[in-house]
DNA sequence: ATTGTTAGTGTGTTTAGAACACTAAGTCAA
DNA sequence: TTGACTTAGTGTTCTAAACACACTAACAAT
């Protein structure tokens, strides 16, 4: 294949880091490649970009293709164009992250393709290319970015217990939290709205479901406020 | 030109944001552009990355070339995919950020090129392609990383004075900054050493000079010393 | 020697974070 | 129906960090 163009190109893909959470457990979906290079190996979803589309909708396209899943929260990552991370030719990716809510996007959507399974954030197989280091990325943005802006409650279900968020914290901030601590603080910040709903089929006391206020937080964050957990 | 490669490509470029600092004043380099598209306007130092360096390399040879600085503070920003953004075709380019230390590289070095000044920062001119807005994004990254990351110092000579570092980060952080209260909490995190040395040629008493213990930070990031400002 | 300019220094107050333990509500099973 | 089990929910005290604040010291220039 000779270059016919006026500068070398490389061929360009996204990548994208799809995070969970499962009771408490942070997972990764990963898809079993079917074809070279790597074939039969665990690699992050993703795929060549087209030419009339951007990177957020290619990252959006392989999402929705490979995972199953659409509308999630996604955010580009980081660049990887090492010139020899793909042994075909030059390959250079944009990767992305995004966080989807297991309890209303069931495992079963994504796990009916066949070739993807939920991991353990932290207790991967053996990747593909370089998509360990993208996860190694991920899981760093991850784990700071939820300290300073509230894309958590992107993981958990609409409406959701004070004990499930102390728990998304927890696992994000690798340490456990105190309880009185945390409520006072979350509540107190005013983004979060009590409903008249509570937790149903426990087999203890049933805990009082929140919203997190999205409009509140737009309001707040004009007025100077910031997020800090 | 027809497509000869099996994925389709864009043209892949990075563009550097060089940031510099005079009297606390932040600046910014530009290169005015010499040929089509764009001819005559302000654009920021960039290229074609080669297909066998990597977007690091990239972005140094760039920045080497054009702007005539090496061994800078370089970090990737963002990669901006926008299919429009360039008028010729689809090209992407990978953004990256660099600091550099105006007092010895002083201004002429760069200036020499002849195409290429300095700006202040919140003053640029009408810019080509996309720039403008990848200059916003760095300086948003620039000055929030600025608060829990210690690379301000990339911006200030080897040796300053307390009162030219509080200056930087009455810059970056758009406030005016208590003299007590900064010099009692910079100089407690333990990562300036005193040098024997006092600034010279000054009207007026002169202050003492201190470097950045780059050794020592290492250090303390390792036992979860975390840098805050 | 007087003026001008920046360097350098300490204390009290306020605020936010950290530590800490019991009662309430509900399910389940004997 | 009672007792055991599980998680929900709630305040106060202590501690450490942030903040507000004003004067003297050193040096150069005239």
């Amino acid at each position: 294949m000779q270059n016919i163009y006026k500068h070398p190109r490389a061929a360009l893909t996204v990548d994208c880091v799809l995070f969970g959470l499962d009771e408490g457990d942070l997972k990764v979906l990963l898809i079993q490649r079917k074809l070279k290079p790597f074939a039969g190996k665990w690699a992050l979803p993703g795929g060549f970009v087209r030419v009339n589309e951007t990177l957020d909708e290619a990252a959006r396209r392989e999402l929705s293709e490979e995972a199953g899943v659409r509308d999630v929260f996604l955010e580009q990552l980081y660049t990887f164009g090492d010139v020899e991370r793909d042994p075909r030719e030059r390959v250079v990716s944009v990767a992305y992250y995004a966080l989807v809510n297991l309890a209303d996007h069931p495992l079963k959507a994504a796990t009916d393709a066949s070739d993807a399974a939920w991991f353990s954030a932290d207790e991967v197989p053996s990747l593909a290319f370089d998509h360990a280091e993208i996860l190694t990325a991920a899981l760093r943005r991850l784990k700071g970015k939820v300290r300073y802006e509230p894309i958590g409650f992107e993981l958990l279900p609409e409406k959701f217990t004070l004990s499930q968020l102390q728990h998304l914290y927890e696992v994000c901030l690798e340490e456990p939290i105190d309880k009185r601590n945390f409520r006072k603080k979350i509540l107190g910040m005013g983004l979060l709205a009590e409903t008249d709903e509570i937790q149903q089929d426990v087999a203890h006391r049933a805990a009082r479901l929140y919203r997190f206020d999205a409009k509140r937080y737009e309001q707040l964050k004009k007025r100077g406020f910031s997020f800090w957990l």
